[in-house]
DNA sequence: TTAGTGATATCC
DNA sequence: GATATCACTAAA
């Protein structure tokens, strides 16, 4: 039970939405009507061409096109050819920025978190609001929330490596 | 610490 | 067409 996100809830920056969204749950719903419920542990934010850790500071590709399109579509792509990792689109449109969904407060780490919900590259593209098969929930709990420096990018540069983009729930339910 | 794996981008 | 690179995980 809870409160579906609406679109306007991505449409903001992603700094601002990405501690909001800590604490909700994914909902997904497969095929044989069953549902899988994760609350969000953890995110990181990748935002802006100038961030080296973000896929759109390459400038725009047919793969990065997306992360500058509309808000509240997911950006799902495969990672080392066996990880499917998660994203999700924020901002205005022309503002690249996606959150990496990183862990649930049950599965620890991107790719065991997709691999739990069966995401993957057919997902890619498609809404995180009036979709049947995924959706956001809100049930009203409000974890404390930390940051810290984004992982699994040493590429980056010294700045954008220790930027403390990433948002993590201090308790869990 | 290292193997495994394949899409993407960037070079010919 | 060929190569280098990777927002990771599991096993050792």
């Amino acid at each position: 039970m809870g409160i579906i996100l609406p679109t306007e809830f991505y449409r903001r920056d992603a700094l601002e939405v990405a501690p909001e969204l800590v604490g909700k749950i994914i909902v997904r719903t497969l095929g044989n009507g069953s549902e899988l419920r994760e609350r969000i542990a953890e995110v990181e934010v990748y935002r802006g061409t100038e961030d080296l850790g973000c896929h759109a500071s390459k400038g725009r590709t047919p793969r990065t096109e997306l992360l500058f399109g509309e808000s509240g579509i997911m950006y799902v792509y495969l990672c080392y050819g066996m990880h499917w990792l998660m994203n999700v689109i924020t901002g205005e449109k022309e503002q690249p920025q996606g959150i990496l969904f990183r862990a649930g407060t049950v599965h620890d780490g991107p790719a065991k978190l997709t691999k739990y919900l069966h995401i993957d590259g057919s997902f890619n593209a498609q809404p995180l609001c009036g979709n049947p098969a995924v959706r956001i929930e809100d049930d009203g709990f409000r974890p404390a929330v930390r940051t810290a420096p984004r992982v699994g990018i040493d590429y980056a540069g010294e700045y954008w490596k220790n930027v403390k983009w990433r948002y993590i729930a201090e308790d869990s339910v």
